[in-house]
DNA sequence: TATTGTTATACTCTATAACTATA
DNA sequence: TATAGTTATAGAGTATAACAATA
């Protein structure tokens, strides 16, 4: 094979291809570096549960995910032990959800912890990581608003 | 259900765990927002393809997948016509995948049109497309170093 | 033997449709 | 009847291991 391709940008496409693109090549490169503990949709829920208890419905809204897709979520945070989940005791139908000591744990390390694939990838680009949390900034207020 | 959850941002968090959130929930979203032509996976390869003929190799090189992943997107974007695929003349272990015309207007077609999701988004939260841009431009910078 | 690509298999992530239990 | 959540099923996206064809 001929020597190959780093990927030259792709600076003919309109932003929002180009957006559609890093996104998904981003997400390819995080989920091969992911933490041994738990997934990527296991760790986001983690992230909203952290805020408070919440119910399922609460859960997969907030997420925005269907609520099937969010009860396989929690049903494997519970089997690992990174949640606990409690019937509402005036409506048997909901379940609420909290994070457990291992959970806690785990979110814990995680801050604390270097992520040393993107260090790497900053120091080689030379990019401030104040850079970085402003354009990661900027995508979580295109994210979140309504 | 309580009123629910837009999610405030997750402030305590460090830059690579924000970056893991974000990266991973817009990924989602834009699934969500998917062309009817062709899944993520199968855009991503049609945008490298387009570029150049390749073999499955160099494709699965240059994004950064397992040959085994390449050989299936590479295969429904056959089957769906939006490329061709030939033998290597000199050595027929080879397969060189190229463009078809249909794949060719897909991406004109692409190119040409407004994210209706993308647009709105940034209308909602005042961000001028080239604030946008940039962000994205420091995403693909750090993506694409070696 | 080494390389290119494929097949077999399995796991994650997600959806829709149909269901159960409770209200 | 309506709501909260689950189960059944399916498809996309990815990986590793084992293989076939060709070099």
């Amino acid at each position: 094979m001929t020597k190959t391709a780093n990927a030259p940008a792709e600076i003919d496409l309109d932003t929002a291809t180009r957006l559609r693109l890093v996104v998904m090549r981003l997400a390819r490169r995080l989920r091969q570096q992911a933490e041994p503990d738990a997934s990527p949709s296991m760790l986001s829920a983690l992230a909203v549960i952290e805020r408070g208890p919440l119910t399922i419905g609460e859960l997969a809204e907030a997420e925005r995910v269907q609520p099937p897709t969010m009860t396989r979520v929690v049903a494997r945070l519970e089997e690992v032990g990174l949640i606990t989940r409690d019937a509402d005791p005036e409506d048997k139908r909901v379940a609420r959800v909290s994070l457990s000591n291992e959970g806690k744990k785990l979110i814990a390390r995680n801050r604390s912890k270097k992520n040393a694939y993107l260090a790497k990838r900053l120091r080689a680009t030379g990019t401030e990581e104040r850079e970085l949390a402003a354009a990661v900034a900027l995508l979580e207020s295109i994210l979140n608003e309504d």
